[in-house]
DNA sequence: CTGAAAGCGCTTACAG
DNA sequence: CTGAAAGCGCTTACAG
């Protein structure tokens, strides 16, 4: 590889003066510099990032952890985030934690040892290990969509949908559908995201004089199979319930796989409802009611939260607010209520 | 942050013994050891990943650059590539170069400047001005899922799915129930799997007697809305054709979206099959007939012929075979031909 | 406007 | 078995 000392010898000049064409500082007389640029593209040379990082002790490179690279919601994160990097000037290096808190801490882990400038997190667990040395380390870290709720963390900015609001909505179209008996299966108690869609929802119940027994409160992981399980464990019910609120993509899907394993049809054997719109939601049989994220925003916030933070601007937490998009997984709208 | 120097320091040895504990070197007397040791965690240590880099020449960083994220296909395949490269102690670097070539380009610039030890590429387009500079600058290299067909790349190394026998047997099964006017959408004709699956369509329907007239060859570019665009200039043809074969699964669902919209049903006003199987296929209106590729395999093959070439150990290019996953969107199998 | 020199945090021959 | 020293490829005060 061709390196700066070549460029120098070939433009009959120093190191230093190359470096300072290459990051444009202004001292450079015009012929110089005309000189250095030729030498660069006749050896077509290309600085070193990796030494530029040493010495400057920044990398132009952003973590990302998310919990599941399958689930369409974090790829659309991920997207999203990328692209908000990039027109910044940095890259991203994503990690895919699989919803398992030693992988998630095995790419915290080696981002750190990268010298990553800032860590954007979707945390599976609570605090691991590695989160909270991140966080004590002080590295500039952001918590995106799930966050972690410890006094460790009470620095570390929050950039999450609230949907509360749409969940309101969703239970007022049920119970408009003549729904009654409504289920909901929730994501890991470890996630804020499995809990607070869980509470939003017993909430809205409540609003609607609606109660949410234990037995219509399942326990996923966020991931398809568990999704598939609670439905099962729904339908073994002496009383199953009418609909099933999904708390993420994924377990509506394996809630529709169970559904249709079984021969039973959506709506009118049970309505689905999920957390989270996928593209593909419209074209399901029937298309899926569903919680959607402005999950594009979420992504480009959390950049320029974190980009605040690692140019010293300081950065807000920052709360989106998702929208009911209903379609005709929980009973046609026009139609008259059971 | 806490360098190799203070540990020296702490431990009351010099650097280049904590350099050896740190990489196990064998000639380090036990009770040296075990004092570095536990200097090491006494300060919380961590190896500077980028001065080793530069020290060492190399990152154990893999670029990956995939023509778009957001495809499903894709997705696979990135998490396929990471789980086999974090099995050998590489990390990767995901670049989407959302099917465009400026973006190709740009992040394949941005990992060679970054050092990465080699790189995986699934080009958005033919050879372009970087893709070449890579492959002339030797750096390992290997081709996934689609390929460039040039002289400068004839060394690189290319694993891939063969799907003209799927594509064989679709047409077969689309014969048997009674299809005679298929149509296909492609992909951007600078892509190798955009042309390959056309001609492999081409041929069996040849050798089902059926030709394939211009005016049913789609031009798409792999994204949902050049399908949906393809099948509009189908619909609006004096004599539409019966079934329509998508190939890639995000102009299906651009397919879907047009039919939908028009209020057709599928595959009773037109039949769809799509290249490429993804998750939520099995729960569209109706369940989509697809050629499967086995793509985590893919992933797996890529990475341990990128890992040979960079470790020396050579490697060779490998093709996989892809397999049909009939389903109900082209008419049911029971059903007598029409 | 330009260059010599120090230094970023490591690894690794070379001595001893 | 261990240390002093060179060097990876840059950037940046400090002189001039």
């Amino acid at each position: 590889m061709t390196s700066i000392k070549d460029v120098a010898t070939r433009a009959g000049v120093s190191v230093a003066t190359v470096s300072r064409v290459l990051n444009e500082h202004p001292a450079v007389r015009e012929d110089t510099r005309s000189r250095v640029l030729s030498a660069v593209t006749d050896l077509g040379y290309r600085p070193n990032a990796v030494a530029r990082s040493l010495r400057t002790h920044q990398t132009r490179t952003l973590g990302l952890v998310i919990s599941d690279v399958l689930n369409p919601f974090f790829t659309e994160l991920a997207r999203a985030v990328e692209d908000a990097a990039r027109e910044r000037g940095y890259s991203v290096i994503i990690g895919n934690a699989d919803e398992r808190p030693d992988l998630q801490d095995h790419h915290i882990r080696t981002l750190l040892d990268r010298r990553i400038d800032g860590l954007l997190v979707s945390p599976t667990h609570g605090g691991t290990a590695l989160t909270r040395e991140a966080a004590q380390a002080r590295t500039p870290m952001v918590f995106v969509d799930r966050w972690i709720d410890e006094a460790a963390f009470a620095h570390v900015p929050v950039v999450r949908t609230d949907g509360s609001a749409a969940v309101h909505a969703l239970v007022g179209h049920l119970r408009a559908l003549g729904h009654r008996r409504i289920a909901i299966i929730g994501g890991p108690s470890e996630t804020t995201t499995g809990n607070e869609r869980v509470d939003a929802f017993r909430d809205a119940l409540a609003a609607h004089g609606l109660s949410l027994p234990a037995r219509y409160v399942g326990q996923g992981d966020f991931q398809a199979e568990s999704g598939r399980r609670a439905t099962a464990r729904f339908l073994a019910l002496e009383e199953p319930p009418e609909v099933i609120f999904a708390t993420d993509n994924l377990m509506a899907l394996g809630a529709m796989d169970e559904l249709r394993s079984r021969g039973l049809r959506v709506p009118r054997d049970m309505a689905l409802a999920a957390f989270d719109d996928v593209p593909w939601f419209l074209h399901t049989d029937p298309p899926i009611t569903a919680v959607a994220q402005p999950t594009e925003e979420l992504g480009h916030r959390a950049v320029h939260a974190l980009t605040g933070l690692i140019e010293g601007r300081g950065a807000d937490s920052v709360t989106l607010t998702a929208r009911l998009t209903a379609r005709r997984s929980c009973g046609e709208d026009e139609g008259s209520p059971t």
